[in-house]
DNA sequence: TTGAAAGCGGTACCAG
DNA sequence: CTGGTACCGCTTTCAA
C-alpha cells in the first residue's frame, strides 16, 4: 500500500554489478578509481560499459550516509534585491567551491526564523554554512549546526556571532561614510531611506544607525517602497521636511527618489543632495550622475578558500574576523 | 587512518532512544506524529525532551534513502544577470513550493554543460526539475533526470525538449514584436543589440532570431557588453552603420547604450529609437522613458500547481506545452 | 584480483 | 502500546 510507488528501476550499483558480471564492490572500486586496489583492464571496460549502457548515477544520499559527512556548502538565500555586485560576488564564490570540489546548495530560506532555518539547513548535513546575513542566526543555531556536522560556520553579517567564523560586513559603516561625506558637503539635516519592504532590515537598520553615530548630522528617518508610485509621494512632501540632504539605502532607492524629487521641481545637488549606496553601473547613467558608497566585497576565490581551510582545520582559523572596507565615490549629485 | 575523523558526537535517533529508554522504533513514531500508532502520552513527552535536550536533528539523507525518493525541488541557477522580474518571479516559486511541503534546493550550475549538469542533478534524486533555460538539456539528459526518479523536468527555455514539459517562453516572440513596433514607427534599420557577455545565448540568439523575421526590416547584429566603455566605443562609431532604431536585449542594455548615445550627441528618439526589454523600473527613471517589452511570466504559484500535479500523476500532464506572451509597452523613447 | 558482509541513520513492518 | 528487525544504496574492510 504505503509501496511509496517506487520508481520502476532506478538503476544502482547492484544492477551494474550483475550486468557485469561483478560483485557491488568492485563496481565501486572500479566508478571511483579507487588506488587502494588494483582492477583488471577487462573488468573496468566492462564495468564502464554496464554502467553507461544503464545510466547508472550514484545515489548521493547512500554515498553520504556512509562516508559519515557531505561536501554540501550550504548557501541560504532569501533572495532580497540586495543588488548585482552582490550576485556577481555569489557567482565567484560558486566557482570558486566547485574547484574546490564542494557541492555548492542554494537553498531558499526566506520567512523562516533562526531556529527553523537552522534545523532545515542541518538536516542536510552540510560541511559548511555560508550565511550571507538574511537570516539573523543565534549563538544557540550556530551550535546546532555545528553538532550536526557542519565544520565551518561563516557570517556576513552586520555582527559577528559567537562561535561562529565572522567575516564582518560593517553595514553601519556605510551609513557612517555616507553621513560623514555630505557633512562636508556642508549638509546637515539628512533624510536615511529605509526600505518598506520585508527582509531588507539586517541591512537597512545597521545604515540607519551608522548615520546616526555621526556627530553633527540631524538624521530623519524616511521610509519608501521600490515604486513610482512612493517616490512620487514622498517628493511631494518633502519641502516641509526640511531636509538638506538623503542617504537613500543604496543606488536603486536613490535613482528612485532623486527621479521623483527632480520631477517635483527640486534641484539635485543644489536642493537636495542625493547618496545611494553599492556603486551600481545605472548609477552613471543618470544626470546628475549618482554619489554613493562602495562597498569592498571580499572575493569570491578569498571566502572559498577561508572555508576550505576551515573545513579542513577548524580549530584552528576559528573565530576569527574579517573586516569588510567601505569606501565613498563622490560624483555630481552630492 | 581515512577514519573520516567522524564529528565527535552527532546524537542520531539511538541516542535519543536511549536517553529516553525506548526503542528507535519508538522514537521515530514520536517525532513523525505517526498516525498508525498510538504512544502515551508520558512516552512521548520523555521523547521529546529527550530530542531535544540532545539538540537531535534528524538526517534527510537517511530518511530519503530509506523513503526511496526525496522532496527535492532542484532549481539550477547559472546567476546570469536576467533582470529582477526573474528574481521576483524565483522568490515566489520558491515560497509556493515550500508551502507544498517541497525543499527547494537551487544549484549553482554555471559552467557545465547538459551531460555534466544533468549527472550532477540526478545524483540528489530530486522528485522534479525546473530548468530555466540556462542550460540546454537534449533528450538524453532528460532521460538520465527521469530514470533517477524524477517525475516532473519542466523547462522554461525557447524551445520544447522532448520528454519534458514545456512551459515555452518565446523569446523569438519579444524580438519579433520589437521589431514590428519599430517598424510602426517607420524605422527601417535595425540594430539589435547582443550581449558579449556569456551564458546569454540561449535568450539573446531567439530574440535577434524573432526580430530577423520580421517582414521590412533590415536587421543588424550589434555586440554590446554591459560596461560604460563598451557602450561608449559603440556609440562613437554609430552614424556610419546607418541604423535609426536599435532593440538591444533588455532594458539594461537599453539604458546604458540610450545613455552612450546621448552622450555622443544623437537625439532619442529622433535619430535613432532605443527599445528595451523585460520592463524594469529604471526604465522609467531615464529621460526619455524608455519603451520596452514586457514578458508576461507564469505567477509562481501556477508553476509550482504544475510541479505538483505532475509530481503526483505523471502521467496525466506530460508533454503539455504552455506559452507566455509578450507585450509591447511603448514609451518615449520610440 | 575479486567477493562477502557489515553498517551509515531512519522507517515501517510484525510480534509480543 | 512498544520493541525487534529488515531493509534503502553505497563504501570499505577482511578473506579467499
Amino acid at each position: 500500500m504505503s509501496q511509496s510507488s517506487k520508481s520502476p528501476n532506478v538503476p544502482t550499483s547492484a544492477d551494474v554489478a550483475r550486468l557485469a558480471g561483478v560483485s557491488r564492490a568492485t563496481v565501486s572500486y572500479v566508478l571511483n578509481n579507487a588506488a587502494a586496489v588494483r582492477i583488471s583492464e577487462p573488468t573496468r571496460r566492462k564495468v564502464r560499459e554496464a554502467a553507461e549502457e544503464l545510466g547508472y548515477v550514484p545515489h548521493a544520499a547512500a554515498r553520504s550516509l556512509r562516508a559519515g559527512h557531505t561536501r554540501i556548502v550550504l548557501l541560504p538565500t532569501s533572495h532580497v534585491p540586495v543588488g548585482p555586485l552582490y550576485s556577481a560576488f555569489l557567482n565567484e564564490l560558486q566557482w570558486a567551491l566547485r574547484r574546490l570540489d564542494y557541492t555548492v546548495v542554494q537553498y531558499g530560506s526566506l520567512g523562516l526564523n533562526g531556529d527553523e532555518a537552522a534545523r532545515a539547513w542541518a538536516e542536510l548535513r552540510p560541511v559548511a554554512v555560508i550565511s550571507l546575513g538574511e537570516i539573523a542566526l543565534s549563538p544557540h543555531n550556530v551550535a546546532t549546526l555545528k553538532r550536526a556536522g557542519a565544520r565551518a560556520v561563516i557570517t556576513l553579517g552586520p555582527a559577528g556571532v559567537p562561535g561562529a567564523h565572522a567575516l564582518v560586513m560593517d553595514q553601519a559603516e556605510i551609513g557612517a561614510r555616507a553621513a560623514g561625506h555630505l557633512l562636508e558637503r556642508g549638509r546637515r539635516r539628512i533624510g536615511v531611506v529605509v526600505p518598506r519592504e520585508a527582509g531588507l532590515e539586517l541591512f537597512s537598520g545597521p545604515r540607519l544607525a551608522g548615520a546616526r553615530s555621526v556627530a553633527g548630522a540631524e538624521v530623519e528617518e524616511v521610509p519608501l517602497a521600490h515604486t513610482e508610485e512612493s517616490a512620487a509621494e514622498l517628493a511631494a512632501r518633502w519641502r516641509p521636511l526640511g531636509l538638506d540632504a538623503v542617504f537613500a539605502y543604496n543606488d536603486e532607492y536613490a535613482m528612485l527618489l532623486m527621479r521623483a524629487l527632480q520631477d517635483a521641481g527640486l534641484r539635485i545637488p543644489e536642493d537636495v543632495a542625493v547618496m545611494g549606496a553599492d556603486d551600481l553601473l545605472i548609477g552613471r547613467l543618470l544626470r546628475p550622475r549618482l554619489s554613493t558608497v562602495r562597498l569592498e566585497m571580499p572575493t569570491g576565490d578569498h571566502l572559498a578558500s577561508l572555508v576550505d581551510r576551515a573545513v579542513r582545520e577548524p580549530s584552528e582559523i576559528t573565530e576569527r574576523n574579517d573586516l569588510m572596507a567601505a569606501l565613498v565615490v563622490p560624483r555630481e549629485s552630492t
